[in-house]
Order: structure tokens, then C-alpha cells, then sequence
DNA sequence: TTGAAAGCGGTACCAG
DNA sequence: CTGGTACCGCTTTCAA
């Protein structure tokens, strides 16, 4: 009496449906509880797809759908540390949520167009998260045209949803540090505005710098500051510079932590004492920080990252809503550097 | 005479076909090129793909087809620092080979068990990375039940390919470093073979460490050997107690560079100099090590990354082959800590 | 070589 | 409340 449909491979909706004796739409009812089922039938169904080992395919159902349940993310997470950090945030946001995610690397120009053109489209995901990356005046637009949820972090995009920190405050709060420890010659170590990508951070944490010497009558003096490609490398050498000319000076605050250390490796290379002849504040409080006793603005990321992906999927279930701004706080942690 | 067919949406395969003015089945050969056309039609067909700005469906072809197109991998990326640069590799060598990458992060069991149960799936992926996730037999069996191709990294089994480094000869590497440099009680600190997930490496790299205390003839003190918790805080305590112990180490040899640093940290703590009190070796060659100038055991972890990629790419093209293993060389890296 | 049509595995509308 | 059925968008026989 045994009549086994010997197909090899997972079980479908259609198996599920005939061993409760039901229609697979009743299934698909139980399966997405978008209607009343008489208990009794909900029960054998249920019973069925435990019975089967039952998933609905994702690709079927998101064909049938329009979405994809998936969110995307295009990050550049191996050269700067915080991406890997918020990508906690994220990951464990969006496990949460059920939603899968997808992850696009970005390094290089050509992998952001690629980033762009193939992986920010509906058919693909149902939303996309855009880290450290920016976005030209197309780019919106494409966005904007494939009509395709986005919520930016560290990308100053006004007319996207986006979860920042306040990077103005940061670089004012890491100066004013400097300053109520009496110093008054501050140096500033950070990127050039146009590397590659063109990463903002660096110039708006500038911007805080400038703004809290220029609120304390202190000289902001044009070659304290000194620009350069991320990295520990290169602000090592910047930094190398800066203090071999006439007027050092006795303090540098550096857009990252990474160019903190290196600012760290020049003072020890030019026989400098820290903090005594030399004080430095970094930026982002990465783990070496701690390690290295390095007085940073620490800042929230695994918590920016969370927070992007909740008004994501709170845009996805809920429908569009005006851009949202969500600014996250820093702190100052003073360590052994200052 | 203009007569736009209005549908909001991005173009699907008919737009292009009435556009070229062929059927769809003729654009579907175009894109595939399963089989020939017309070099006329062809042509049509591309302009009209050009003009609409026409990309097929990742989910209808996947359906179709019975593939996802994507490559999933599961990773604890946040707890083990390596699998964070082994993620570059396997990026960019997924970039390389139109696959997309989709990422479980994995942490506490009930990931894992998710992960396992919801994600390593046909419908969902066409094939899986595991890194540094121990598979028990039962997972092991329900990916060969669920046909789905496998690669395996820094995980022991020998039925499934994978990309390895020979840890216990990085122990042993590790070991032998310092007893050339003249340290006869060396001690081992390691990750609990138990610890939760169950890590094995640092059992392989302990299990070098004897192999080569043993061929030196030098004593196996089992005083001398302290498992924790993975981490640095953890390490730092086991550490502790070992140097405040009779008889203590001249040398540690820590089973990955962060428990390394636990390890400096105990040192500074019980105030010995390194090297000249304690000498100390890692495994791994984080970016920190270099900054911290700690000597270590390297391992080409994008490397590694990548190859798995390949070999699981080069599985789903060409079919099924017998487990593949590559072994993956490994470097002494001396620092200032030896 | 080409087009028509039957799936792929679900969901949701439409009667009943 | 339930079953039948028309899609979702693409690929691939099957005939012509």
C-alpha cells in the first residue's frame, strides 16, 4: 500500500499538501499565516512539514513575493577596522530580523561600480546598507530609480536614512582634550580628501579640530597639519615631518587610531617621550588602542551598525518614511597618551 | 507613434524580446549562450539588453536553473581575528567568479545550530564555506543528504575538502624557535579543546609544542601548560598563574597572537622584562603583532581563503571530485619578543 | 536557428 | 474556510 513519490531532493509545497490531504494553498496558508485554516488542518499540515523536513525554497517564494529577503551590504571592511566592527553590529542585527544578508566588498573603484550596478538592485535584495562608501550624485539617483531602500553609515548623504556619530564633535572634543591639558601648539595627522574612495570622516573630524582651537584662541597654524593616505605608514612619515620642523608640536590629534600608531612610531623614532614630550589622541578606540594605552573618541560601532539595519527592516516592513537621522554618541577615553 | 509600455520596474526578459523583436526564448540563448543565434539577431538582442538596461532575474534564473548563484559562509568572524583577513581572500576571489557571497556569523551554539539548519541549504546556496566551525558527524551527514558541496578551513575532517595550514607543525616551528634560542622550560598556553564550539587548532599547535620539546629532549612540565578560554583576558590570567608558579617558563609559546598578548600583558603586570625575562611567540600574525613587535607564526590567511574558494568554485563547475586538501605554508616571524 | 509552451516552487486571487 | 489556477521571470525541451 506504500506509495512513495521517490523523488530524490527536498521536499516541495506540493508533497507537503498531499500527505495532509489538503491543497497546497491551504499549505501556503499555514506556511505564511496570510489567512484563517481550521485547526484541525493546520494541524496535519503542520505534522506534514515536520514529518518532510519541509523549507519552502527561498527563491521560489521570493520570485512569487517580489523580494528576496535579503538585506545588502557594500562595505569596505578590510581597511578600516570599524567596518568590521559595525559588521557585528549588523550581523547580529539582522538575525534578529530574518533577514539574510549579503555582502559586497569594496576596495577598489571598479568593485564599487560593480558593487553598485550588480548587487544594488531589487531583484537581488530588498534593501541595502552602504558603509564608508561614497555616493556620487548618480549613485543616489540610480537608488532613488531602482527604487531600493537605503540606510548609509559614515556617508554624508542628507536625503538618505543614515546612522552616524558626529564627526565634528569628535575631532572638537579630542582637541579640547588637548587643550585643558595645556597644550596649545596641536597637530592634526588625517587623510586627503581625494584618496581613491574620497573618505569624509577625516575631513570633518579636521573641521572639529579647527573649530575647537580656533574657540580657544589657540594658533592654527597651516603646518601642524599635515594630510596623507590612510594608514599607519603614511602618517608615520607625515607625522616624522611634522616633528623635525622648527615649532613642533606637543601634541598631535589623528583622524584614526591606525594613524594615531603611526604617529606613536615617529615619536618613538624621533626620541620622543609620550606623553611627556609628545601627547596623541586617536580616533575610533580599536582594540590596539587598549593595548597600546592610546587616548582616543571611542565611538559606538557595532551600535551604529545595529541601529542601521533596525531602520532598515523597519523601513522594509513598514513602508517608506522620510530619511531618518540617527546621530550616536562618542566618549573620550583617556589612556596613557595625554 | 511612441508607444511605451508604461510598466514600472526594471525590464524583464519579454521587454527586451518584443524590443529586438525575437521571443524570449531567443534572448534567453543570447544571454546563456547555450545555443547558437544569428549573428544579426544576436545583435539586435544585445542592443535591446544595452538600451533597457536589461539584467535577468538572479531569482527566476535561479529557480529555473535549481541555483542560487551564491556561495555562502559560515564564520565566526568577530571572535577569531584570522577568519576577519581569510574573509578578504574568499571576497575577492568570490568577486573574481560571479558568485555572490552570502555571511553567517557564528558565535554562540544556537547560531551555529541555525546556521547549519536554515543556511546550508540547496534552495539557498550552491555551495558552502565553513571556516573554523567544528562539524560534528551528524552535520557532516546532513551536507552530503543535502547534496551540497562543502570546503572546508581550519576544520578537521578529512571527508570533506578543505584548506588547511599544518598546525601542528606552526607549533612546532614556534617551539623550536625558542630552543634554538636557548629556552628549555617553555610553556604552552591554549584554548580548552572543549571550549563551547570546540576549536582544534590550538590542540594541533599544542600537540606541535610537545612533539618538539620531546625531540629536544627538553621536560614536558605539565605545570607548564594552561588552557582557557579564548582571548586575551583569558590568557592573561592563565599566564599570570603560571609565572607566579615555582618554577617558571623563560618562554611562552601562546597558541594564537591575541592570547600572546594576554601573555605580555601578565608580563608587564609581573613586571618581567620581554625578552629578557620572558620570551614570548604567537601564531597567526595579526596586524597588531607587527605593531606590538611580538614574534609569531604566520599563515597566509587571505590565501587560504581564497583557495577555498576555488576549490569550491572549481566543485560546482566541473563537478563532484574526491576531497581535496591543501596544506598551506607557514613563516617564522621574528620579532622583538625573542 | 527559432518560437511556443511547459516547468521551477511558491503565493494570492477568485469562486464556491 | 478551501481548492483551483494564474502568475513571478527565466530556461529549456519539443517541433517546425
Amino acid at each position: 500500500m506504500e506509495r512513495v513519490t521517490d523523488r530524490t531532493g527536498p521536499a516541495r509545497i506540493g508533497d507537503v499538501a498531499r500527505r495532509a490531504g489538503v491543497s497546497p494553498a491551504t499549505v501556503s496558508r499555514v506556511l505564511t499565516g496570510s489567512a484563517r485554516v481550521t485547526d484541525a488542518r493546520r494541524e496535519r499540515v503542520e505534522h506534514a512539514i515536520a514529518e518532510l523536513g519541509f523549507r519552502p525554497s527561498s527563491l521560489a517564494r521570493g520570485l512569487s513575493l517580489g523580494r528576496t529577503g535579503t538585506l545588502g551590504v557594500i562595505a569596505p571592511f578590510f581597511t578600516h577596522w570599524g567596518t568590521m566592527t559595525r559588521l557585528r553590529g549588523i550581523t547580529d542585527s539582522a538575525a534578529a530580523s530574518d533577514y539574510d544578508l549579503m555582502i559586497f566588498n569594496v576596495e577598489t573603484p571598479k568593485q564599487r561600480a560593480d558593487a553598485l550596478l550588480k548587487f544594488a538592485r531589487r531583484d537581488r535584495v530588498d534593501g541595502l546598507l552602504v558603509l564608508s562608501v561614497p555616493l556620487a550624485d548618480d549613485d543616489v539617483e540610480q537608488l532613488r530609480q531602482e527604487g531600493l531602500p537605503v540606510v548609509v553609515v559614515d556617508v554624508d548623504r542628507p536625503e538618505l536614512s543614515r546612522v552616524t556619530i558626529d564627526d565634528v564633535a569628535g575631532g572638537r572634543m579630542a582637541t579640547e582634550h588637548l587643550l585643558e591639558r595645556g597644550h596649545r601648539r596641536i597637530g592634526f595627522v588625517g587623510d586627503l580628501p581625494d584618496s581613491g574612495l574620497g573618505f569624509t570622516v577625516s575631513e570633518l573630524r579636521q573641521r572639529g579640530y579647527r573649530d575647537a582651537l580656533a574657540a580657544a584662541n589657540a594658533p592654527g597654524d597651516p603646518a601642524l597639519v599635515a594630510l596623507g593616505a590612510y594608514g599607519r605608514a603614511a602618517a608615520r612619515s607625515l607625522a616624522t615631518e611634522m616633528l623635525a620642523g622648527p615649532g613642533r608640536p606637543t601634541a598631535i590629534f589623528a583622524a584614526s587610531d591606525m594613524q594615531a600608531i603611526g604617529v606613536l612610531d615617529a615619536a618613538s623614532e624621533a626620541g620622543l617621550r609620550v606623553p611627556g614630550d609628545l601627547a596623541v589622541v586617536g580616533f575610533d578606540d580599536i582594540e590596539i588602542a587598549d593595548v597600546l594605552g592610546l587616548t582616543t573618541v571611542r565611538q559606538p560601532l557595532a551600535d551604529v551598525g545595529a541601529e542601521a539595519v533596525r531602520l532598515l527592516v523597519a523601513e522594509l516592513d513598514d513602508g517608506p518614511r522620510y530619511p531618518l537621522h540617527i546621530v550616536k554618541p562618542l566618549t573620550l577615553i583617556p589612556r596613557r597618551t595625554t
